[in-house]
DNA sequence: AAATAACCGAGACGGTACGTCATGTCTTGTA
DNA sequence: TACAAGACATGACGTACCGTCTCGGTTATTT
């Protein structure tokens, strides 16, 4: 969602076109799904966005850059809304996620820039920025409505907390996306109520051990 | 950990070279570790082996089967001692898991041969046989010895026992490669204990609920 | 003589470098003076010059068309000075044909692209366009000359006029090109005599016949 | 027509095969008809010729000796009937030399390996013996017929006459290759009695000059 | 209004890797 | 020992993209 030069423009000059990076994130979105991440290139990114390369060159640093902006756009729509109980929020959220997943876009491109993140750790950093931490938002969030509701017991030590936190996060991201990319399997309503009863339960069970 | 071409040379001729693969796959573990994937070329694997880049597109179609058997190797010494228990079993399969996803040549093969498959069937068959099915397969033998153990019950339906078992298994691959390689936190023994506790807590629960 | 592309470039972009060309064309005579034709490689050209293969593929199609335009070159110098008489231009532009003939560039090129030309019409027509014509326009001004003096008749029958001078370039250059790079003998002033001698007593002789 | 290895096998072991040898030249032929030089491949060769490549290799040292024999055996067929005078012989050996050039397998073939041989001297040696020197042998025949019928003095000087051998000849074989191949016009009845008359009146008036 | 400055398209540039092909050698098993 | 089959090391092929650069031209702000 931000190009690579985050400072505005000091002085004057023409400036940056501002219909420019919509079209060239949803030529990237458009490429991915054609293409896969592999056959993606930035010339063609630039000939389908109307677009020279030098202008794509100018706002992202490579194509790894690029497309994380263009599928952490699609992350934008995750949000949690309230459904009275924590099973029912966690069946939400997860059913978002995997829709999320589902479209050929981020499946193309969501693991790829993953995959590249593993030796670049600027590229990392912009993914976790950009798509991991507001993932776990959610996952805060959820927790402290389940603890106003007494779903879930007030925490005493937050660093504990914190672990166990990421502990969930990394669970059910981690099994939705195993479940969706690498078991191809479909993430519908029966296995989600079956992965939730699976989570809550170890949660209240293990809190009370 | 198999050549394209399954089926051995029917009549003469020379035949080929069997060091050759074992040369190979070696050097293309070594160049994922000093290059990674994005920057590993099959020209530089063929020098490093030693080996003519024809030999090796002989031997492999492209880039993604030869990783993809490189990569499979590494999953060759999973196995599952007995340790007495089921919580101890699990840990001791999450910890293996994890040793070897913290190798840098899996680490760099895993996860782009996985976002690869996401476009083609034949690499999806590929790394489902050689490398998923190995670790599902020690799930449901985790899960008959601790049914003999009577740590849990048997199965009355089998359809249902398959899906729990799918289900188990997208969770702990899930959480592991997700923390592991996303979260990029290290898999230790303290979270391994809380994320099994989880696990068997929710497992348990569930199956009386 | 000529890139490929003839037409100037309508539009912006960067605009082809003016230097490239005569670089290139300087080393492809270079590398077929050390390697011969069958030697040379585009890539060796490429270096030797300073200059990226896929610049010299921009430009030309192949081998073919690189070594037809380098060749060519040579042939600029040639002209025809008046002599005074016809023996004596007939002389002087056997003696000059030769002289480029001699040159090793000239000898490894020109065989090896008309032998190419021979399955293929466009490099055919444009060895007739950058080589023969411009020879077979001397003999048509030599003997232009030759009537201004009065050593040949006017011609009556333009198109008889026409068929003996294809006639006679044939010869001139069939003969000169087949004693020095078939027979590999010399051609020198005794020979040049000689051939001379043969072939304006042929002309006049059969002109009265 | 020669194998490489002239010397005959001197002791046991299976023999060579035979038919081989004219099977290889046969599709090599063919090859060149149907490729030309530049795209006829030595394993094509030994395919047509249901003969494997090591075959090949053991009897010629390469393509450029291959290719000389198989179009060396075009020219056996090459020979000066006694058609009465003169100029019908030229006339004869003319056409006749022309109706094998324009066989495609010699046209593609050649130049090919006269180009070749510019810098390589064995392959100029080869030619020379199974080519050159046969051709020039109907000029000297030709040369002693007319001479025994009064067309022609005798000679008087053994060295100026070979030279004025090698002159006609480079003359009759240059100027039928250039109009074959180079200006690619026919050698017909027309242009072999114009060539013929040229030649002759030039002979002859050079010889009182 | 003019000058300045950064943007834009187009496209050529030096490179790198691709996947294929041909060469000439070698290793098999068969005759 | 020669043969057919075919794998082998080597290295050129022509193509596709890479990321950079050089153009001529186009907006904006600043003087």
């Amino acid at each position: 969602m931000q190009s690579r030069t985050s400072a505005p423009r000091a002085t004057g000059g023409r400036p940056r076109s501002a219909t420019a990076d919509a079209a060239i994130l949803a030529a990237t979105r458009a490429a991915l799904v054609e293409l896969g991440w592999s056959k993606l290139t930035l010339g063609d990114v630039a000939t389908r966005a109307g677009v020279a390369k030098t202008t794509l060159y100018r706002r992202w640093a490579g194509k790894n850059e690029l497309v994380v902006d263009a599928v952490a756009a699609l992350f934008d729509e995750l949000e949690l809304p309230d459904r009275g109980n924590l099973a029912a929020d966690v069946e939400g959220v997860v059913l978002q996620f995997a829709a999320i997943l589902a479209r050929p876009e981020a499946k193309s491109g969501l693991m790829s820039v993953v995959a590249e993140s593993i030796r670049d750790d600027a590229l990392r950093d912009r993914i976790r920025s950009s798509i991991v931490e507001r993932q776990k938002l959610l996952v805060l969030e959820g927790r402290a409505r389940a603890q106003q509701r007494g779903e879930l017991p007030e925490d005493n030590d937050p660093e504990a907390a914190a672990r166990t936190a990421d502990l969930i996060f990394d669970v059910i991201a981690g099994a939705v996306v195993h479940r969706a990319l690498v078991s191809a399997e479909p993430v519908d309503a029966d296995w989600t109520r079956s992965f939730t009863r699976l989570l809550l339960n170890g949660l209240t069970a293990s809190a009370t051990t």
